[in-house]
RNA sequence: UGGGGUGUAGCCAAGUGGUAAGGCACGGGGUUUUGAUCCCCGCAUUCCCAGGUUCGAAUCCUGGCACCCCAGCCA
């Protein structure tokens, strides 16, 4: 149960359907969609895009498809057309119709036809080098292709060998008739289709020796599904007039409107397909589903649940200002979601031996402890108590350091999370002086009641050294070690890839742990969040990803002692 | 030096002529067998700057400034 009921972050683009939706524009219907191309995992940022189509499209009992922008089959695999669909519903949406922009190659050769018998588009004959000249630049016109003025007949013609793969790759390409001289680059006679004879499609095979580009092909497939609201992100917005043109220029069942917004960023993260591509072909990763990754892959590894997601995107909404969000923002959403979700369990990290001397060797306890400190629905546990168990190697100091402390010291006492209080009476050292095993002496009358007139405020976890399983635990910090990676142009973006930012380290849980499968979620007292992530393959040992830390670290507060 | 955008607290963000929501972060206090959670309290005399209009301006006008995007046969 979240404790405040959040109003939902309200936005332009609400602002816009809403109107439209009372005034009854397109029937007061609202269809949206969501188009990837399958050219990589989906990352975060690709989240904000899916919450807000999808979420619009619940919000006005209206429809959201999932459209696969597959037009450049160079670049793309089922494999991330799979991936794409697996993350969607792991965010938690269904699409209404799933759909290929190369479902439409038929129909946008017609239309690209359409538009030469129109006198709208032509065969360009112009070199990539030579196109790029005539095109001019950002403060000087364009100048028109000399082939701009070829006959309909002519066009057509030639059009029709290049579908019948008549010419080589980048001989030709089918350009809009616009204007060479507009201060808008997108309108300077933009190409509709290109050549890529070699090509072999993930959909459509080699049918196609032509492919369409993305203005062309985005606008046709938004008005041929009925979309209203077109959602695209800012970069997007010089292409808004072209979107039009088209929607202008042919005879197409609607006329879908283009909004755009910002896209996300976030600290410490580098959200560009390019780079995460990088990131994993040059191996500084394991793979896209790495929990470091910022993909939808890599954050369900790593144990963030779908809710807490959909929460962080509610939270920044959708504004077309674009500034950098704070990491605290997205941890908030996921420490309050696995707060309420995860059920509490222990487990030692960097296992001290600790001997409770006055309590039998024999003698074999089950403690029944809550799952959950507020959640009764959540059950109970058992959790084996013995003579011998571990704590964890920052819960003692011989000394206190500091007033703050409250943790385990020579001659002091702590309590022992869901058991007893004991009192430590010797700390063993090895040769170096480091602590080995510590000697204490537990008081049988604080399993489940305070001492009277003793205040411990000190608690510690701990698991039994008999009974607890050892597993290994990967903590992971984040990527990059700037808060902004490679802002700035092409930056050297990946000198401040963190080191660190993977740590395993051998520790001990509590025997429930025992069977828990990949994708357990759950909350080591103390420690933070953690995921199954599964078995290794070699140990069999269980291995678990940690999420995230708990709020305040010790560190935090000695920081500030 | 062309075109398109954006500027509200440390961060995100409401606000659309009637006297600055909310969240995150931060600080203080309380409860607590997790230094967690939870609960209180505090946190913008002012909205990029400068003029102007108005009884009244973050909102309207004028002029600046800063930042982002655009010259793929990528999306």
């Amino acid at each position: 149960m979240s404790k405040t009921e959040l109003t939902p972050a309200s936005n332009f683009i609400r602002n816009i359907i809403d109107e439209d939706f009372k005034r009854g524009v397109n029937g007061g219907k609202v269809a949206t969609r969501f188009p990837p191309e399958p050219n990589g995992y989906l990352h975060i940022g690709h989240a904000k895009s899916i919450c807000l189509n999808f979420g619009v499209a619940g919000d006005y009992h209206g429809t959201c498809n999932l459209r696969f922008d597959d037009t450049n089959p160079a670049r793309e695999s089922v494999e991330f057309v799979e991936a794409i669909k697996e993350d969607v519903r792991w965010l938690g949406f269904e699409w209404d119709n799933l759909y290929y922009a190369s479902d439409y190659f038929e129909q946008l050769y017609r239309y690209a036809e359409d538009l030469i018998r129109a006198g709208k588009a032509y065969v360009c004959d112009l070199n990539p080098e030579d196109m790029r000249e005539y095109r001019g630049t950002l403060t000087e016109a364009g100048r028109n292709s000399p082939y701009r003025d070829r006959s309909v007949e002519e066009n057509l013609d030639l059009f029709r060998r290049m579908r019948a793969g008549e010419f080589e790759d980048g001989a030709r390409v089918l350009r809009a008739r616009i204007d060479m001289a507009s201060p808008n680059i997108n309108l300077r006679d933009p190409t509709l289709y290109r050549i890529r004879r070699g090509s072999v499609h993930h959909q459509t095979g080699e049918a196609w020796p032509i492919y369409p580009m993305y203005d062309y092909t985005h606008t046709v497939s938004d008005a041929l599904e009925g979309i209203t609201h077109s959602l695209c992100t800012l970069e997007f917005e010089d292409h808004r007039p072209l979107y039009n043109w088209f929607l202008d220029n042919l005879d197409v069942p609607a006329k879908p409107r283009q909004y755009e917004f910002g896209r996300l960023n976030l600290e410490y993260t580098v959200l560009s397909k390019r780079k995460l591509t990088e990131l994993v072909s040059e191996g500084h990763v394991q793979g896209w589903d790495d929990p470091r990754m910022p993909t939808i892959a890599g954050i369900r590894r790593r144990g963030f649940p779908p809710q807490a997601l959909r929460d962080f995107c509610e939270r920044i909404g959708i504004t077309k200002s674009d500034g950098l969000v704070e990491m605290a923002m997205l941890e908030n959403s996921v420490r309050e979601s696995l707060d309420a979700s995860a059920p509490r369990a222990m487990a030692v990290l960097n296992p001290l031996k600790v001997v409770i001397e006055n309590y039998p060797a024999d003698r074999d306890e089950d403690i029944t402890v809550a799952n959950h400190p507020k959640d009764e629905s959540m059950g109970t546990r058992t959790v084996p108590f013995s003579r011998e168990i571990y704590i964890d190697q920052d819960d003692f100091m011989e000394v206190a350091p500091n007033k703050k402390y409250k943790r385990l010291t020579l001659h002091g006492e702590v309590r022992l999370r869901n058991a007893y209080v004991i009192r430590c009476d010797e700390a063993i050292k090895d040769a170096e002086g480091r602590i080995v095993e510590l000697r204490c002496s537990h008081d049988p009358e604080t399993l489940g009641a305070n001492p009277e007139g003793r205040k411990i405020k000190g608690v510690i976890h701990w698991v039994s050294a008999t009974r607890g399983v050892p597993a290994e635990i990967r903590l992971y910090d984040r990527l990059f070690s700037s808060p902004n990676p490679g802002a700035g142009k092409d930056a050297d973006w990946k000198k401040d890839l963190n080191p660190a930012s993977l740590v395993t380290v051998q520790g001990v849980v509590e025997p429930s742990l025992a069977q828990a499968g990949p994708g357990t979620r759950l909350q080591f007292e103390r420690e933070g969040y953690f995921c199954v992530d599964g078995r290794d393959s070699e140990s069999g040992s269980l291995v678990f990803n940690r999420t995230i830390t708990l709020r305040d670290t010790w560190e935090k507060i000695a920081a500030k002692a």
